[in-house]
DNA sequence: GTCTATACAAAGATAGAC
DNA sequence: GTCTATCTTTGTATAGAC
């Protein structure tokens, strides 16, 4: 017999779907507690209100995509292609966590023009993730001079990859245009090195 | 004496203003009424309801970023710099426009999973006057054959620009950072030409 | 074309019981 | 920890007059 996920989980569940493809606002607390089947006193007893559950939700599917794209790094063969692993992560990423409309976070930060410090805390770890992990990566590259600048470079790319999806195109070929884009760069700053 | 414009006007001004730097979410409409020194009746009788408005505001903030950029890509010396202007144009649309969050088309793409299609329509122009200018201004460049691809490339890195700036990005940097990697990427197509 | 006043709907949050 | 029922606020849109 299936043990049924708590409360909370469910309310964890239902936010990150939701908001990964309809977004903050288009996401009213009604539609959150229906697919969650739990009632409104639950959420705000366990969250505070709704920018706390998707803060906590957010936290969870950062680390979620940490352990995907380590995954993805782990089978690169060459120091390259780990950089590069970033782009592979977000093709696993929505094979294992399901279809989002672009990016979650990049989505929510949108959204939020004044936000608490708890969800703020959330959008910038993302960021924070990305630069330090793409710095470390890059460092084997590029040298401990150019590995920041590496890291700029890749996540300017890597954010403009999912740019190009909210505008329409298709994740394998922006993905695909994007990996190249960011291995001139990449090579440019290792011939500089 | 000044002559003061009309209340259709005023409604795009104040509408214009408050998309770019709030988001359509956190702009209901009383607030562009104030700011607008406008009734409501008086903007459901011209644009119908807010989408409406919203997506006339897009459109004339189109045509006037078009402009700004014709006038960037006038200055540029050199094919490579003409399609680079794209960059420039981006600064020079702050000075003129005033500042904005990150990208008003995309930032009202990201908040509008399900749309009308006049504002729908809004949108898409956004990027199809981007790519044939881009394809436009890279024929000289990279030939008819590639053109293509390197509007599709620069625009990628143009979107990843944006994108950089709704993580926290100075502007000049992100600006300085795509130019850089977006003329590699020309350089790149070049040779293969 | 524009205004005042108001209706209607949606959404976030809480009270009190079990 | 969780539910039912409800309150309050906010926001979009319309009626009717000038």
């Amino acid at each position: 017999m299936e043990t049924q996920p708590s409360a909370r989980d469910r309310l964890l569940d239902a936010v990150e779907v939701l908001i990964a493809t309809q977004g903050v606002a288009s996401t009213p607390v009604d539609v959150i507690l229906a697919r969650a089947h739990v009632s409104p006193a639950t959420l705000y007893a366990h969250f505070g209100n709704k920018e706390g559950l998707i803060a906590h939700a957010l936290e969870r599917r950062l680390t979620r995509w940490d352990r995907i794209w380590q995954e993805c790094a782990e089978i690169a063969q060459t120091p390259e292609d780990r950089v590069l692993s970033v782009f592979d992560a977000l093709v696993h990423q929505r094979d294992i966590l399901g279809p989002s409309r672009w990016c979650t976070f990049l989505g929510v930060a949108a959204e939020t023009p004044v936000r608490g410090e708890n969800l703020d805390a959330a959008l910038t770890r993302d960021t924070e993730l990305l630069t330090r992990r793409l710095e470390e990566f890059a460092q084997p590259l590029v040298g401990d001079a150019l590995a920041g600048t590496a890291a700029r470079l890749v996540l300017l790319v890597y954010t403009g990859v999912l740019g190009m999806i909210l505008r329409g195109d298709d994740m394998g070929k922006a993905v695909a245009d994007g990996r190249g884009i960011a291995a001139l760069a990449l090579r440019s700053l290792g011939a500089d090195a």
